[in-house]
RNA sequence: GGCGCGGUAGCGAAGUGGUCAAACGCAGUUGACUGUAAAUCAACCGGCAUACGCCUUCGGGGGUUCGAGUCCCUCCCGCGCCA
């Protein structure tokens, strides 16, 4: 496959920067289509609080078409079932080979860092799966327990690992779990792309303004209706999709101890730490070519980028 | 008008004579993170200083004391009860 064939191209930023609404001009005027690198995008019913914008879409072959572009992965689970990175990755490469084979340009856009890591980089362990019964087992366990045991498998890697790293339990269990699996390990699935990443950023005041009228479309779009719907299914608040932002922060309400006004509150504030620690995640990365969609002409140097690397 | 309770760092809230620049939570800042990642976790978080440390704080003012956020007096403000 030539390397004009291989093209990916990567949109990324915090949330509420108008990722969605480049991607879909991109992909009109370079015969694109999307794939949504989103955790929580990938929920059925989790419509309204993340942010898919699906207003003029159409629901064709089992995928969402906006003004005639397909975006992939969103609605691929049921909020009752876990997800991880691993499927996604699987998933999303798929749809990138069908998108290339069909002559198109795929556009990777989302905001989880992780999930487009997985595709541009890879994760060297994503073969290894995660082991429920020693979850469950070494639940109860400190950090300081969790740490000893993984010094034990596993003595280089442990003392690798920063102070952030040692406190932090689930990534401890994580560690343990590839420790005790180290050689069987599994062949990680590795692509190269020829691949141009754009990230869209604002300044801080602008973006928190952003979420806050976000917020607000979502309250008035029926946020509320869509978490009473998810709450009628039986899908329970401690699910990986009710974790979601703007939806989580409902369960004190719904459970009659916390005021609308409050939890709105909590929302916002939650929406914006949330972009904080994606800008964290993204500015490390010294591939990404930054746009300051307050900026007059961001636009049009953003089509001046892909056009330069398109050609 | 009387009695009672309370006013602590951006907010909430501990603290009752020294170990208090003041616990803890929230917010904030910076950061970590290769199968939960919209998750999870760390550091910092009065001012000045890289740091030893220095300086200014616990409603205002005045006392007691070697020493006060902590005791006394007084004033201001909030809340409750009685008038």
């Amino acid at each position: 496959m030539s390397n004009n064939k291989n093209r990916l191209l990567v949109i990324c930023g915090p949330t509420g920067v108008g990722k969605t609404a480049l991607g879909i001009d991109l992909a009109k005027k370079f015969d694109g289509e999307i794939i949504s690198a989103d955790s929580r995008q990938v929920y059925k019913g989790l419509d309204v609080g993340t942010g898919k914008d699906l207003e003029n879409a159409k629901w064709k072959d089992g995928n969402w078409v906006v003004g005639g572009v397909p975006i992939y992965m969103l609605d691929v689970v049921k909020p009752n079932e876990p997800f991880a990175v691993s499927q996604y990755q699987t998933f999303a490469l798929k749809r990138i080979d069908n998108i290339q084979l069909g002559n198109k340009l795929p556009i990777l856009l989302g905001g989880t860092g992780l999930y487009i890591k997985s595709i541009v980089d890879g994760i060297e362990t994503i073969g290894i799966p995660p082991n429920r019964k020693l979850r469950e087992q070494y639940k109860a366990k400190s950090v300081q327990e969790l740490f000893m045991i993984l010094s034990r498998l596993n003595p280089d890697l442990a003392n690798l690992l920063n102070k952030s790293e040692q406190s932090n339990k689930q990534r401890l269990l994580r560690r343990i779990e590839i420790a005790q699996t180290e050689t069987t390990r599994p062949k990680a699935t590795k692509r190269i792309f020829n691949t141009l990443m754009l990230g869209l950023i604002c300044p801080n005041q602008a973006l928190k303004d952003r979420i806050n009228e976000r917020v607000a479309t979502w309250i008035k779009d029926g946020i509320e209706k869509e978490i009473h719907t998810l709450v009628m299914e039986n899908i329970g608040w401690e699910t990986q999709a009710m974790s979601a932002i703007g939806y989580r922060q409902w369960k004190p309400y719904f459970e009659g101890k916390m005021s609308r006004e409050k939890v709105i509150d909590r929302w916002k504030t939650d929406e914006y730490q949330y972009a904080k620690r994606q800008l964290t995640w993204f500015k490390k990365d010294p591939r990404i070519k930054w746009f300051n969609v307050s900026s007059k002409h961001w636009k049009k140097e953003v089509e001046k980028t892909v056009t330069d690397w398109y050609n």
